[in-house]
DNA sequence: ATGTAACAGTTGTAATTGTAACTAACAAGA
DNA sequence: TCTTGTTAGTTACAATTACAACTGTTACAT
């Protein structure tokens, strides 16, 4: 007696991660495209130096596990936005600590508002219960 | 009395979804990437014509949510391995019908078991219930 | 038939990303 | 001091993607 294995595509877990991390990725660029000229990058970047305060470019790329060229190019974007300032470190002077502008940090507000409303819009039709699941496990997967 | 709204980003869902996302699909990359030289869009649409059959462009481009014009890339990609045929519509001479060739069949179920283990793996330290509602909440969030 | 619009898929070009050097700064042992 | 190795961040170039314009086909009203 042996058992067929099945394959369900919509319950192969990479995928529906990816389906739905597109999905809500899509439609939350439009707040900082439009609005701000950012790309997926930056908004991150910002998103990070926003909630941490200040961070070098390393920090970022472990949090965001962003490759380290990516960041760079969007901290020099962010740059020359406005939006953030370096200063070298002197006790290191190969590395730089990133920290919003006054303008940087109205504008990532801002995001943070509108975020904070995406995310509950998305929420809605999940319970508590479910959310709370959703993302222990989320989490989780995020890890290592 | 006013409450002071908190954002947590880790609690953001976009966030955490891209996270797992990007954790899972890097890691899954390396087994077509690897072994049969395939981009991730060449993959999906593998994937699809796998699951269901035979498919024109437009369909697995509305089920992957893919744009066409990656569609059309991976596919003559994926014909010139030797890997799936087309053939034109007879009813509609615009559109084509999509199929693996044997050899892509056979590497198709290759990856879909290798899949089905990478799932599985990754599906460790989430009990069932847990994974149930899991699916349940990224199959709604994928949708719309 | 003829015009107009919609659709399937492709291609050109610019924008974005990945990968592998690369520069500059540090660290620590000989 | 002089290697040798490591790290922070940048840059060059190739690969990939996005977007708009394109070809060829169908539908359908006039």
């Amino acid at each position: 007696m042996s058992k067929v294995q099945t394959f369900d595509m919509h319950k192969f877990l990479p995928y529906l991660l990816n389906q739905a991390s597109e999905n809500s990725g899509v439609a939350f660029e439009k707040h900082y495209k439009a609005r701000y000229g950012m790309l997926r990058t930056e908004w991150r970047v910002m998103f990070h130096l926003g909630n941490f305060g200040s961070l070098s470019a390393t920090d970022i790329a472990f949090r965001a596990r962003m490759h380290k060229t990516k960041i760079s190019r969007a901290v020099r974007a962010l740059e020359l936005k406005g939006f953030l300032k370096r200063a070298r470190q002197k006790r290191d002077r190969r590395s730089e600590t990133l920290q919003l502008t006054a303008l940087g940090f109205r504008s990532y507000e801002k995001l943070r508002d509108v975020a904070r409303e995406f995310d509950k819009e998305i929420c809605k039709g999940l319970s508590e219960a479910d959310l709370t699941v959703l993302r222990k496990c989320l989490t989780k997967l995020a890890k290592n």
